[in-house]
DNA sequence: TATGAAAAGGGGTTGCT
DNA sequence: AGCAACCCCTTTTCATA
Protein backbone atom coordinates (compact mmCIF):
# COMPACT_ATOMS: atom_id res chain seq x y z
CA UNK A 1 0.00 0.00 0.00
CA UNK A 2 1.93 2.68 -1.34
CA UNK A 3 1.75 5.94 1.34
CA UNK A 4 1.64 4.36 4.39
CA UNK A 5 4.46 2.29 5.97
CA UNK A 6 4.08 -1.42 5.28
CA UNK A 7 4.05 -1.39 9.40
CA UNK A 8 3.77 0.82 12.24
CA UNK A 9 7.11 2.58 13.34
CA UNK A 10 7.76 3.16 16.59
CA UNK A 11 10.27 5.77 18.68
CA UNK A 12 13.57 3.34 18.27
CA UNK A 13 12.67 3.11 14.17
CA UNK A 14 12.59 6.92 13.77
CA UNK A 15 15.60 6.87 15.77
CA UNK A 16 17.36 4.33 13.24
CA UNK A 17 16.09 6.00 10.15
CA UNK A 18 16.68 9.26 11.24
CA UNK A 19 19.74 8.44 12.31
CA UNK A 20 21.13 6.13 9.16
CA UNK A 21 19.77 8.75 6.49
CA UNK A 22 22.11 11.19 8.05
CA UNK A 23 25.21 8.90 8.68
CA UNK A 24 25.16 5.18 7.28
CA UNK A 25 28.29 4.53 8.67
CA UNK A 26 27.27 4.22 12.36
CA UNK A 27 27.27 0.84 14.09
CA UNK A 28 24.14 -0.48 15.80
CA UNK A 29 25.97 -0.14 18.90
CA UNK A 30 26.08 3.13 18.45
CA UNK A 31 22.20 3.59 17.28
CA UNK A 32 21.16 1.53 20.25
CA UNK A 33 22.75 3.68 22.74
CA UNK A 34 20.86 6.72 21.51
CA UNK A 35 17.41 5.02 20.43
CA UNK A 36 17.38 3.39 24.05
CA UNK A 37 17.40 -0.45 22.64
CA UNK A 38 19.45 -3.36 22.59
CA UNK A 39 22.05 -3.71 19.97
CA UNK A 40 21.12 -6.92 18.85
CA UNK A 41 17.38 -5.68 18.45
CA UNK A 42 18.48 -2.30 16.77
CA UNK A 43 20.17 -5.15 14.34
CA UNK A 44 16.82 -6.78 13.64
CA UNK A 45 15.19 -3.66 12.94
CA UNK A 46 17.64 -2.46 10.55
CA UNK A 47 16.94 -5.60 8.85
CA UNK A 48 13.30 -5.44 8.68
CA UNK A 49 13.28 -2.09 7.66
CA UNK A 50 15.38 -3.58 4.41
CA UNK A 51 13.45 -6.09 3.64
CA UNK A 52 10.77 -3.55 3.43
CA UNK A 53 11.93 -1.36 1.59
CA UNK A 54 11.79 1.33 3.64
CA UNK A 55 15.78 1.56 3.97
CA UNK A 56 16.37 1.51 -0.27
CA UNK A 57 20.02 1.08 -0.07
CA UNK A 58 23.62 2.81 1.18
CA UNK A 59 25.46 4.76 -0.73
CA UNK A 60 28.13 6.88 -1.01
CA UNK A 61 27.64 10.79 -1.26
CA UNK A 62 30.71 11.79 -3.89
CA UNK A 63 32.00 15.53 -4.25
CA UNK A 64 30.92 16.43 -8.04
CA UNK A 65 33.32 19.46 -8.28
CA UNK A 66 36.30 17.45 -6.72
CA UNK A 67 35.83 14.93 -9.21
CA UNK A 68 36.03 17.58 -12.15
CA UNK A 69 31.93 17.40 -12.95
CA UNK A 70 31.30 20.98 -13.21
CA UNK A 71 28.54 21.41 -14.61
CA UNK A 72 24.80 20.64 -13.62
CA UNK A 73 22.13 21.99 -15.45
CA UNK A 74 18.22 21.18 -15.19
CA UNK A 75 16.74 21.14 -18.14
CA UNK A 76 12.85 20.93 -18.75
CA UNK A 77 11.77 19.01 -22.11
CA UNK A 78 8.42 18.89 -23.57
CA UNK A 79 7.33 16.23 -26.28
CA UNK A 80 5.57 16.44 -29.50
CA UNK A 81 2.29 14.23 -29.70
CA UNK A 82 1.39 12.17 -27.09
CA UNK A 83 1.69 8.87 -29.10
CA UNK A 84 1.32 5.45 -27.70
CA UNK A 85 4.90 4.92 -27.76
CA UNK A 86 6.41 8.32 -27.45
CA UNK A 87 6.70 8.56 -23.95
CA UNK A 88 8.63 4.92 -23.65
CA UNK A 89 10.83 5.45 -26.44
CA UNK A 90 11.44 8.97 -25.04
CA UNK A 91 12.38 7.34 -20.97
CA UNK A 92 14.39 4.56 -22.50
CA UNK A 93 16.62 7.02 -23.94
CA UNK A 94 17.00 9.17 -20.96
CA UNK A 95 17.48 5.92 -18.64
CA UNK A 96 20.54 5.40 -21.03
CA UNK A 97 22.12 8.65 -20.88
CA UNK A 98 24.54 8.60 -18.28
CA UNK A 99 24.89 12.50 -17.97
CA UNK A 100 21.08 12.58 -16.84
CA UNK A 101 20.91 11.59 -13.49
CA UNK A 102 17.38 12.24 -12.69
CA UNK A 103 14.43 12.44 -14.66
CA UNK A 104 10.99 13.20 -13.31
CA UNK A 105 7.33 13.32 -15.17
CA UNK A 106 5.93 16.93 -14.03
CA UNK A 107 2.42 18.15 -13.82
CA UNK A 108 2.19 20.91 -15.59
CA UNK A 109 3.79 23.19 -18.59
CA UNK A 110 6.45 21.06 -19.21
CA UNK A 111 6.08 17.60 -19.44
CA UNK A 112 10.04 16.07 -17.97
CA UNK A 113 12.63 17.60 -15.62
CA UNK A 114 15.62 16.26 -15.62
CA UNK A 115 19.02 16.73 -13.94
CA UNK A 116 22.49 16.71 -15.91
CA UNK A 117 25.66 16.49 -14.65
CA UNK A 118 28.92 16.76 -17.13
CA UNK A 119 32.28 17.75 -17.10
CA UNK A 120 31.72 21.69 -18.46
CA UNK A 121 30.03 23.46 -20.50
CA UNK A 122 31.12 22.49 -23.79
CA UNK A 123 30.64 18.67 -22.92
CA UNK A 124 27.19 19.71 -21.93
CA UNK A 125 26.34 21.04 -25.30
CA UNK A 126 27.86 17.66 -26.79
CA UNK A 127 25.31 15.77 -24.95
CA UNK A 128 22.39 18.41 -25.89
CA UNK A 129 23.25 18.25 -29.51
CA UNK A 130 24.18 15.34 -30.21
CA UNK A 131 21.97 12.84 -27.49
CA UNK A 132 18.94 15.18 -26.10
CA UNK A 133 17.88 16.95 -28.88
CA UNK A 134 18.13 14.11 -31.37
CA UNK A 135 15.34 11.60 -29.35
CA UNK A 136 12.83 11.87 -31.35
CA UNK A 137 9.73 13.42 -30.34
CA UNK A 138 11.54 16.24 -28.39
CA UNK A 139 9.64 19.27 -29.10
CA UNK A 140 11.59 21.69 -27.18
CA UNK A 141 13.32 22.05 -24.00
CA UNK A 142 14.81 24.76 -21.40
CA UNK A 143 18.03 24.00 -19.36
CA UNK A 144 19.23 26.14 -16.78
CA UNK A 145 22.65 25.82 -15.20
CA UNK A 146 23.24 25.75 -11.62
CA UNK A 147 25.37 28.11 -10.57
CA UNK A 148 25.63 27.20 -6.69
CA UNK A 149 23.75 24.81 -3.81
CA UNK A 150 22.24 26.98 -1.28
CA UNK A 151 21.08 23.46 0.30
CA UNK A 152 21.10 20.03 -0.62
CA UNK A 153 20.27 16.62 1.09
CA UNK A 154 19.09 13.18 0.96
CA UNK A 155 17.27 13.76 4.12
CA UNK A 156 14.22 13.00 3.38
CA UNK A 157 11.91 15.24 6.22
CA UNK A 158 10.90 12.38 8.52
CA UNK A 159 9.99 15.72 11.05
CA UNK A 160 7.12 15.85 9.08
CA UNK A 161 5.54 12.49 9.71
CA UNK A 162 6.05 12.26 13.38
CA UNK B 1 41.45 23.12 -6.66
CA UNK B 2 37.48 23.32 -7.69
CA UNK B 3 37.33 21.10 -10.67
CA UNK B 4 40.40 19.30 -10.46
CA UNK B 5 40.78 16.44 -7.98
CA UNK B 6 43.11 16.94 -4.85
CA UNK B 7 45.23 13.72 -6.15
CA UNK B 8 45.47 11.87 -9.36
CA UNK B 9 42.74 8.84 -9.19
CA UNK B 10 43.99 5.79 -10.83
CA UNK B 11 42.06 2.54 -11.66
CA UNK B 12 41.88 1.20 -8.27
CA UNK B 13 40.53 4.77 -6.80
CA UNK B 14 38.18 4.94 -9.28
CA UNK B 15 36.83 1.25 -9.05
CA UNK B 16 36.54 2.07 -5.36
CA UNK B 17 34.35 5.47 -6.25
CA UNK B 18 32.32 3.52 -8.80
CA UNK B 19 31.74 0.62 -6.22
CA UNK B 20 30.80 2.79 -3.12
CA UNK B 21 28.01 4.99 -4.63
CA UNK B 22 26.53 2.12 -5.82
CA UNK B 23 26.19 0.07 -2.78
CA UNK B 24 28.46 1.60 0.13
CA UNK B 25 27.54 -1.50 2.57
CA UNK B 26 30.23 -3.45 0.38
CA UNK B 27 33.10 -4.85 2.35
CA UNK B 28 36.65 -3.80 1.83
CA UNK B 29 37.89 -7.29 0.76
CA UNK B 30 34.87 -7.50 -1.87
CA UNK B 31 36.38 -4.12 -3.23
CA UNK B 32 39.80 -4.84 -3.32
CA UNK B 33 38.89 -8.40 -5.13
CA UNK B 34 37.03 -6.23 -7.85
CA UNK B 35 40.34 -3.33 -8.01
CA UNK B 36 42.92 -5.78 -7.78
CA UNK B 37 44.36 -4.70 -4.98
CA UNK B 38 44.99 -5.60 -1.02
CA UNK B 39 41.78 -5.32 1.39
CA UNK B 40 43.79 -2.82 3.43
CA UNK B 41 45.46 -0.89 0.56
CA UNK B 42 41.35 -0.08 -0.58
CA UNK B 43 41.01 0.59 3.44
CA UNK B 44 43.47 3.00 3.34
CA UNK B 45 42.80 4.57 0.27
CA UNK B 46 38.88 4.75 1.39
CA UNK B 47 40.58 6.83 4.11
CA UNK B 48 42.25 9.27 1.93
CA UNK B 49 39.29 9.66 -0.46
CA UNK B 50 37.32 10.47 2.60
CA UNK B 51 40.13 12.65 4.19
CA UNK B 52 40.39 14.78 0.32
CA UNK B 53 36.46 15.31 0.63
CA UNK B 54 35.88 12.53 -2.74
CA UNK B 55 33.41 10.64 -0.37
CA UNK B 56 31.57 13.10 1.16
CA UNK B 57 29.43 10.56 3.71
CA UNK B 58 27.25 7.58 3.67
CA UNK B 59 24.16 7.36 3.61
CA UNK B 60 20.96 5.26 3.80
CA UNK B 61 18.17 6.12 0.82
CA UNK B 62 15.24 5.64 2.37
CA UNK B 63 11.66 5.45 0.21
CA UNK B 64 9.86 8.26 0.45
CA UNK B 65 6.48 7.16 -0.43
CA UNK B 66 6.31 4.23 1.76
CA UNK B 67 7.32 6.63 4.86
CA UNK B 68 3.89 8.73 3.65
CA UNK B 69 5.73 11.52 2.37
CA UNK B 70 3.89 11.42 -1.40
CA UNK B 71 4.39 14.93 -2.24
CA UNK B 72 6.82 15.92 -4.47
CA UNK B 73 7.24 19.62 -5.57
CA UNK B 74 10.01 21.94 -8.17
CA UNK B 75 9.53 25.06 -7.88
CA UNK B 76 11.02 27.90 -9.09
CA UNK B 77 11.60 31.17 -7.41
CA UNK B 78 11.94 34.30 -8.62
CA UNK B 79 12.98 36.99 -6.12
CA UNK B 80 12.11 40.81 -6.26
CA UNK B 81 14.78 43.36 -5.82
CA UNK B 82 18.31 42.12 -5.32
CA UNK B 83 19.32 44.46 -2.31
CA UNK B 84 22.58 43.08 -0.66
CA UNK B 85 20.48 41.55 2.04
CA UNK B 86 17.88 40.18 -0.17
CA UNK B 87 19.47 36.98 -1.32
CA UNK B 88 21.04 35.95 2.63
CA UNK B 89 17.85 36.33 3.99
CA UNK B 90 15.49 34.67 1.38
CA UNK B 91 18.57 31.58 1.68
CA UNK B 92 18.72 31.63 5.52
CA UNK B 93 15.07 31.02 5.38
CA UNK B 94 14.98 28.36 2.95
CA UNK B 95 17.45 26.29 4.97
CA UNK B 96 15.36 26.23 8.00
CA UNK B 97 12.14 24.79 6.12
CA UNK B 98 13.00 20.82 6.27
CA UNK B 99 9.85 20.71 3.45
CA UNK B 100 12.83 22.33 0.96
CA UNK B 101 15.63 19.31 0.57
CA UNK B 102 16.91 21.18 -2.28
CA UNK B 103 17.66 24.73 -3.29
CA UNK B 104 19.77 25.51 -6.48
CA UNK B 105 20.94 29.09 -7.88
CA UNK B 106 20.09 29.57 -11.72
CA UNK B 107 21.28 30.85 -13.75
CA UNK B 108 18.48 31.99 -16.82
CA UNK B 109 15.10 33.24 -16.25
CA UNK B 110 14.25 32.19 -12.52
CA UNK B 111 16.15 32.64 -9.44
CA UNK B 112 16.03 29.35 -7.71
CA UNK B 113 15.18 25.66 -8.58
CA UNK B 114 13.50 24.24 -4.91
CA UNK B 115 12.76 20.43 -4.75
CA UNK B 116 10.23 20.68 -1.45
CA UNK B 117 8.55 17.08 -0.07
CA UNK B 118 5.27 17.01 1.72
CA UNK B 119 2.84 14.34 3.21
CA UNK B 120 0.14 15.36 0.45
CA UNK B 121 -1.24 18.30 -1.59
CA UNK B 122 -2.98 19.82 1.41
CA UNK B 123 0.57 20.00 3.07
CA UNK B 124 2.02 21.57 0.22
CA UNK B 125 -0.38 24.07 0.23
CA UNK B 126 -0.19 25.05 3.66
CA UNK B 127 4.11 25.34 3.20
CA UNK B 128 3.05 27.40 0.49
CA UNK B 129 1.10 29.67 2.24
CA UNK B 130 2.10 30.17 5.36
CA UNK B 131 5.83 29.72 4.84
CA UNK B 132 7.89 29.85 1.28
CA UNK B 133 5.10 32.82 0.09
CA UNK B 134 5.45 34.52 3.29
CA UNK B 135 9.41 35.03 2.76
CA UNK B 136 10.25 38.98 2.02
CA UNK B 137 11.44 39.65 -1.53
CA UNK B 138 9.71 36.26 -3.17
CA UNK B 139 8.44 38.24 -6.55
CA UNK B 140 6.53 34.92 -8.06
CA UNK B 141 6.88 31.14 -7.80
CA UNK B 142 5.86 28.35 -9.83
CA UNK B 143 5.68 25.17 -8.65
CA UNK B 144 5.02 21.96 -10.86
CA UNK B 145 4.08 18.76 -9.07
CA UNK B 146 6.68 15.11 -9.79
CA UNK B 147 4.26 12.59 -10.76
CA UNK B 148 6.65 10.01 -10.97
CA UNK B 149 10.29 9.21 -11.81
CA UNK B 150 11.97 8.06 -14.77
CA UNK B 151 15.25 8.06 -13.50
CA UNK B 152 16.67 9.07 -10.15
CA UNK B 153 19.93 8.14 -8.64
CA UNK B 154 22.88 9.64 -6.61
CA UNK B 155 25.59 8.37 -8.53
CA UNK B 156 27.85 10.40 -10.24
CA UNK B 157 28.34 9.41 -14.10
CA UNK B 158 32.42 8.81 -13.44
CA UNK B 159 32.08 7.24 -17.09
CA UNK B 160 32.33 10.57 -17.93
CA UNK B 161 35.61 11.35 -16.50
CA UNK B 162 37.88 8.14 -17.55
C1' DT C 1 6.48 -12.06 17.76
C1' DA C 2 9.84 -9.16 19.82
C1' DT C 3 13.32 -8.67 23.22
C1' DG C 4 18.20 -8.68 25.63
C1' DA C 5 22.46 -11.22 26.69
C1' DA C 6 26.10 -13.47 24.97
C1' DA C 7 28.67 -16.39 21.73
C1' DA C 8 30.55 -16.84 17.05
C1' DG C 9 32.18 -15.06 12.85
C1' DG C 10 33.80 -11.55 9.61
C1' DG C 11 35.64 -7.26 8.56
C1' DG C 12 37.58 -2.84 9.85
C1' DT C 13 41.90 -1.07 11.79
C1' DT C 14 46.68 -1.03 12.83
C1' DG C 15 51.77 -2.18 13.04
C1' DC C 16 55.31 -4.10 10.53
C1' DT C 17 57.92 -5.28 6.47
C1' DA D 1 51.63 -1.71 -1.16
C1' DG D 2 50.94 -6.26 1.12
C1' DC D 3 50.77 -9.39 5.27
C1' DA D 4 49.13 -10.64 9.53
C1' DA D 5 47.49 -9.75 14.10
C1' DC D 6 44.05 -7.53 16.69
C1' DC D 7 39.86 -5.66 17.95
C1' DC D 8 35.36 -4.27 17.16
C1' DC D 9 31.04 -4.84 14.96
C1' DT D 10 27.92 -7.59 12.59
C1' DT D 11 25.36 -11.81 12.71
C1' DT D 12 23.60 -15.83 15.06
C1' DT D 13 22.06 -18.38 18.85
C1' DC D 14 19.54 -18.87 22.93
C1' DA D 15 16.48 -17.88 26.63
C1' DT D 16 12.60 -15.05 28.05
C1' DA D 17 8.29 -12.47 27.92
Amino acid sequence: MPGTAAYPLDSVDRTILTLLQADASLSTAEIAARAGASQSSVWRRIEKLEAAGIIQRRVAILDRKKLGLNMMVFAHVKLQAHGQRTLPAFEDAIRRFPEVVECHTLLGETDYLLRVITRDTESYETFFRKHLSQVASVQFTNSSMAISEVKSTTELPLSLLW
